[in-house]
DNA sequence: TTGTAAATGCAACACTGTTGCAATAAGTTT
DNA sequence: AAACTTATTGCAACAGTGTTGCATTTACAA
């Protein structure tokens, strides 16, 4: 009792999260995280995370699994269904404080979307133009 | 010159996306054609008729990529950016007929989207009710 | 027939993600 | 504190998706 905590691996996944509102890819954080962190430990945390409601999880344009902090519903407990942005070019993923409506369909009973919007992000536009 | 063509592995594929309008992914198809068809053929024919847009792709709940026929707009050069169902049971996807529109953000250019529906499909809506 | 380009097969590989098991750390009970 | 239990982590091995390089075959044209 009372031992001092090392950094834990929870610790240090929470926390790169609270640094960014935007999304990062599982592999992204396995090849930032090594050899610290062990990539089985970080796979497992990001699905714990996501069980717990802490994190959000999509893919991305190429399949990869991207987390990204949960943003509370105002109301209660309707779906977050807000789209994600995807730049073709450097690949970055942000969450979009966007609504969007789920269309409805007869005879299928729909749980959840996800809409990812992929184009060009400010900064990739702007190196266009250089 | 008027050699027979034996059943070649393009005309295969051509075949299997004709027979339905519901998605087929990569990974199921190197399943159903093999051994006949080796995987890396059939991953070069998809990408192949993806680029002669007889084909589209996109994104399943996990990762795989998918394969339908195009459908060809019907006021020529606009984005078909309809949505597919992935039923969460069974796994199935389908194209569905309805338009999505995009929404746009300021400083972003938006290329495309894929918006995927989950739920549960007619089927197994059915067996939950055996 | 000869030559050339496209299509296919095969083996090996890269990458994402998972699973089983052992080792460690943390928390609980006595 | 000691013993026990549970949750975390690491490691190795694996499964699956998809790609690349190279050799071989097929289709097509001169």
């Amino acid at each position: 009792m009372g031992k001092i905590n090392k950094t834990k691996p929870l610790m240090i996944l929470l926390e790169t999260f609270e640094q960014t509102a935007d999304g990062i890819s599982s592999a992204e954080l396995v090849k930032q995280l090594q050899p610290k962190m062990n990539k089985t430990t970080v796979y497992r945390i990001l699905q714990r995370l996501e069980k717990s409601g802490t994190l959000h999880s999509f893919r991305g344009k190429d399949g990869l699994k991207w987390y990204a902090k949960h943003k509370k519903c105002s109301s209660g407990q309707e779906l977050d269904t807000h789209p994600h942005f995807q730049c073709r070019d450097c690949g970055k993923v942000e969450c979009l404080a966007l609504d969007v409506s789920i269309p409805s369909i007869s005879n299928y009973k729909i749980d959840s979307a996800e809409l990812l919007l992929i184009g060009q992000c400010k900064d990739c536009m702007s190196k266009d133009s250089l």
